[in-house]
DNA sequence: TATCTGTTCTATAAGTAATAGAGCAGATAG
DNA sequence: CTATCTGCTCTATTACTTATAGAACAGATA
């Protein structure tokens, strides 16, 4: 998996890493199963500590996204067809979307442009999850 | 205006005011012109200092939301109707997009869910913008 | 045995968040 | 003129976060 990074963002290094494995199993990238690189492998290829890839990984174990173990390493343990989400996970996650729809439509944007950017960017990931749920066939 | 704010959360409190006032030109409780409360007023209401409320209208005058000068204290710059955004926002807003849209579905919200909660929440913001949206005659 | 894995500890330097107090410039009300 | 409001700026402190670093442990694997 090659995941890029922006060392001058001021988003922390840890975050951006979690955001882009969120990316890629949403995406369909990585399923359930999927190995991820180990904490020093990824490390060096970033060119950062291996701490800081540590972090990122806590941080999905706590999201339940991934599961840890010696044995295996790192490994995806949910993606887009395992389920609905844990209790708690919808009122935050709303909260933070309202958030940032209020930032575009504030700044000018219009209600439909927004959706539309809502529907361009699932679309997005539908791509690669049409093989996942064509339980019901959802096409994009 | 009546803001609230949770002393508890992990989000910093001048987040959360900025977020809270961003929510409200959204919504159109604010709109072009509306004064907001000066910081030493609105730090005494939320029992805060009024260096972080500072910080809040900071952060809002850089994104250019409100416009500050010791006359007429801290006023909304702009609203839904005050046209499109700056050059840059677009890019940058539609990255954050991407990253909370694929959180949900990562976490298995199927995406027609996902972009329903993005049209309700839309829904909300323009029950009070609707006035402004249909607009060429606008009231005071 | 040697090496890989995640995991846990201490430690440090730099930055952020929130607090606090003092003060200045300009506008406004008495 | 005086008093008080406004945004704004400065220094300072405390606590937490970020990212670095090194060392070590437990268990699986070659």
């Amino acid at each position: 998996m090659i995941l890029s990074i922006d060392l001058s963002s001021d988003v922390p290094i840890y975050q951006q890493i979690r955001d882009r494995i969120v990316e890629a199993i949403a995406s369909g990238e990585l399923v359930e199963g999927s190995p991820l690189p180990s904490t020093r492998q990824l490390a060096a290829d970033l060119g950062v500590n291996f701490h800081t890839v540590n972090k990122s990984y806590d941080l999905l174990r706590q999201e339940g996204l991934v599961r840890l173990n010696r044995k295996s390493g790192a490994v995806v343990q949910r993606d887009a067809g395992s389920g609905p989400p844990e209790a708690g996970f919808t009122d935050e996650w709303a909260a933070r979307l309202r958030t940032l729809l209020a930032e575009a439509v504030a700044h000018g944007v219009d209600g439909s442009s927004v959706l539309a950017a809502c529907g361009s960017t699932l679309a997005s990931f539908a791509v690669r999850t049409a093989d996942l749920t064509t339980d019901q066939g959802e096409p994009a």
